[in-house]
DNA sequence: TTGCTCCTCACGTCACGTGAGGTGGC
DNA sequence: TTGCTCCTCACGTCACGTGAGGTGGC
């Protein structure tokens, strides 16, 4: 659809008015949606003398990406942020948020299963609060902590909330994390630190962060195995990490942020050890966690230098 | 919550009365959502004098059950059926469609990550469309037959419409498949065999028709690894297949009702080729699926009598 | 009287869909 | 005049949430 407004306006002085009709045509949507985007002030139309409204180029390409978004299972108020500019940074929680809701969802679908094939409904119902356990830390921990941090701890904890409570333990436990997470907002990442660091990971992709994780994962299963396939990048990245380079890097900088703030926050001292008491497979995942390091700073003992 | 009204009964002719607030505490439901349940009809409490609801051990139950598939994610409609004894044939269908709806949300969510990493918008866009043309045949294939069956072809064909549509045949292809799936049922399954039908595959889990899916195609990919792994299963099956026992049983009857049904409707002369003619994929499996049979009918000449 | 529970009724949510009723140009 | 498009306005959807305003028992 283009409109050969220039012809009409050089030799006629004749306007040429886009009607809903073409518009509807060439976005796929309704023309009641149209109106509801027009309402929400996500478009806005000259209105012709004769009360007809006059679509120009610009409103089709946005109610073209309203329309993509919206089948992408965007709600609008979330469409309006993607449109005015913080694109990437809506999109990389979004996704990551629709990832966690996938594993829920994947869950709940065998609990269907379950059901259909005679599992009692006191069964179900206990599963079913492990569940919500998992939503309620996974997504306070997504919108606690700015940018991709939050994108990727939410991940990388979630796969550890499957457990259900059974222990008064982690009874408590859990209720430590909830606190932890209602209280982060007032403590808060220093806002210019916020800023910058958002500003410096919006473009990594959720399934980046999932990937990252995953490698970690791998890592610290088999730290052998990872050590000597990749031995070239390991003494690479330790050079690097030694470099000026690095130190006068966002990266570098970002890393600092986040360890004053771990510190300061509690995260070390309160969160860490409550998810340990809460999941026993997060436990064992950090017992594994120690034991590979140990292995790799054995081969690389100059990495000692780094945490300090 | 266990309310001992025989004693108050029994002893001072008291009634007891179960007031919501109990009732919220014992199935973790509001108030709301309570009165809601009731103004749709799925309980109703009596009402004592003072015009407060009265409670049964019932309907708590009912509300329970209610909470739970609502979690699930079930509406209102389908969990006054599944309620209304219909249980597992409704549960059926609903886990399947969910299970498809799972696979769409994977793909929207790689789209998302797309978009994300600077994927054009355009690009999106197409990849959207095959999308709900998956979505429009597997929903058709779903509720167009019956039962298993319906969930067992929606499932299986699903996998082999990811592709785009490029060609005029591609396409002329997808509306022979809609005005197909959209005349079925004028055409129809006997009444009678439909009910027969339902009821004997109402138990089969969502997830065994996947994984008899999925054999079927392992099956078929490596033919020789089947059936050197499968010989005594095969023997056996290929002995009870001519057995009067099988010619008795539901099951021959309802392979029957399908055979019939599938020439009449045209599922074989219609249906299939246009398949075929839709997604190169699905050609290739039935390629296969050929050259597969065709290795079993050498190892079991005896089973070409089981065609005719 | 106060504080508690219970009730009903009305309106809001979210992203539109479905008419009803009226205008403007050919 | 007829048939077409355009407009606005009101009400409906789904599964409740959020008050408002009033009753009943201790």
């Amino acid at each position: 659809l283009t409109i050969p407004q220039g012809f009409g306006l050089l030799f006629k002085q004749e306007v040429i008015i886009v009607f809903v009709k073409e518009v509807c045509k060439a976005t796929k949507l309704t023309k009641k949606a149209i109106e509801y985007y027009i309402s929400q002030g996500m478009i806005s139309p000259k209105i012709s003398e004769n009360t007809y409204r006059d679509f120009c180029q610009d409103d089709i390409e946005t109610l073209k990406k309203i329309s993509i978004l919206r089948k992408l299972d965007l709600g609008i108020d979330d469409i309006k942020k993607v449109l005015s500019c913080e694109m990437n940074q809506v999109l990389q929680k979004l996704s990551t948020q629709k990832k966690l809701k996938f594993e829920r969802e994947k869950t709940k679908q065998l609990l269907l299963d379950k059901l259909c094939s005679g599992t009692n409904w006191a069964d179900i119902e206990i599963e079913l609060v492990a569940i919500e356990q998992n939503e309620t830390i996974a997504e306070k921990l997504l919108y606690s902590f700015p940018g991709y941090y939050g994108c990727f701890i939410s991940f990388h904890f979630s796969r550890f909330l499957n457990e259900l409570i059974k222990t008064v333990e982690q009874q408590e436990a859990y209720q430590e994390i909830l606190n932890f997470l209602d209280n982060i907002p007032t403590i808060g990442f220093p806002k210019d630190a916020q800023e910058f660091f958002i500003e410096n990971t919006k473009n990594i992709s959720a399934q980046q962060i999932i990937d990252i994780d995953e490698n970690t994962k791998q890592a610290i299963a088999n730290p052998e195995k990872f050590l000597s396939e990749n031995k070239e990048k390991l003494t690479e990245y330790l050079e690097y990490m030694q470099s000026d380079e690095y130190r006068n890097s966002p990266a570098y900088r970002m890393k600092c942020v986040l360890k004053d703030f771990n510190n300061i926050s509690g995260y070390y001292k309160i969160f860490i050890p409550a998810m340990k008491k809460l999941s026993s497979s997060y436990k064992e995942y950090c017992m594994q966690a120690e034991i590979a390091n140990e292995k790799f700073l054995e081969v690389y003992p100059d990495a000692k230098k780094l945490d300090e």
